[in-house]
DNA sequence: GAGTGACACGTACGCTGTACGTACGTCAAT
DNA sequence: ATTGACGTACGTACAGCGTACGTGTCACTC
């Protein structure tokens, strides 16, 4: 029996998350599947609070990250937002407490780091950099939470299609109407249908600002 | 004391969760704030679960929507994009618990049915409609964890520029330079951003299907 | 009046996070 | 070699949680 870790600890709650879920989650569990009394756990982590901190900087940091440099700008853009989005493959249970979870290490500064650089090398300024950012993120952490809130629990799960086919369409025939595609949803289409629209979005708004800068 | 209700509870709920976040309910504390048993609050709500989607469904009921169906297209979507937001603002804490909650309920219909008819009405077909208006929800979700998940408990917090300032340059020079603009978030103007960059998107790709379909 | 259902409530059980005290290993200074 | 300090594993204990279950009290219907 290896000697117990603060690794090995989050190690244990990542799998756990993943086994049965976000819920399941208490310390008692955690020492039980490490074989470990429960007060041994506080020898290495101050509180739950700061465990799931540690899990989810965990698992940002396994987020991968093969950036590149030659690529045109808007590919890097894309591929960095893929890689953000891959640790609701990879993590789907616990990407509910990295999002649900505000953190301040250094774990999450990695990527903002390249984002930031891969907008500045393609002409945006700092300030739109960072805001353009902020609309990335924003937009991720979104569909990672569409992804993931769907199955709180397991199962497929035919996500309200069943009451979306019986849904007045007196009352709403939009939704009606569009009851076969709203029943469905292909994350990874939608998530590349998203991220395909703000990339061409910040492309257009860099080239009119250079066309501006060339005018002034 | 007027009567035991549902919707007494539901108020009574939201008003803790306001007053103390959301961390802090609990059905004791409820029956408490309501001067009243415990378990009689399970004659109203068959347990906590369900109470928290109530609430989420109340909270999500409460957005003011005053469209102007005169005002261009664009216009619409932006007013109602801001609607949704606005809960951010009326109930800061009940916000976490709305975005972390799979609700299918037809209070978070209204707004899909309205969203979908704007954009139909301004040319889309029922497939990008519904992928819109997914690009919106989820980029809306995001800002609003943002705006929310800064502030765990309380106090105005200066969000880790205390971090920021002390990081390593060297390891991290964006990050190092832009830490002013890091460290501070305007939401509004934040938000505004990312919604304007959407809006142009689906500007100009609506622009573009119309010219590919009058060439055809 | 008897019966019925809805509702408020008390008790109780199994769970939670964690404060506290204890016991044991290793290493440093005496 | 002895002592002490220290880090770590662990057991006990407590307050609080969600909620299953049973009981009492009404208003209302036959």
């Amino acid at each position: 029996m290896p000697a117990l870790t603060r690794a090995r600890i989050v190690a244990a709650a990542i799998d756990l998350i993943e086994r049965e879920g976000a819920d399941a989650i208490s310390m008692r569990r955690i020492a039980a599947d490490l074989g470990v009394g429960v007060m041994s756990l506080y020898n290495h982590v101050p509180n739950k609070a700061a465990l799931l901190d540690a899990v989810a900087e965990s698992v940002l940091s396994e987020i991968a990250f093969d950036d590149d440099p030659t690529a045109e700008w808007t590919e890097r853009v894309r591929i960095q937002a893929r890689a953000f989005r891959q640790i609701a493959h990879h993590y789907p249970r616990s990407t509910m407490v990295v999002v649900s979870r505000q953190l301040n290490s250094p774990a999450g500064l990695l990527p903002v780091e390249r984002a930031l650089a891969t907008l500045r090398e393609a002409g945006f300024d700092g300030e739109d950099a960072v805001q353009i950012l902020r609309t990335f993120i924003a937009y991720i952490i979104g569909s990672l939470l569409r992804e993931v809130g769907v199955t709180p629990t397991f199962a497929p799960v035919h996500r309200g299609d069943v009451q979306l086919s019986r849904v007045d369409t007196a009352l709403f025939p939009e939704v009606g109407t569009l009851a076969p595609l709203l029943g469905v949803c292909d994350h990874e289409k939608s998530f590349e249908y998203g991220l395909d629209m703000l990339i061409r979005a910040i492309a257009v708004q860099l080239q009119e600002s250079k066309e501006e800068s060339a005018r002034g």
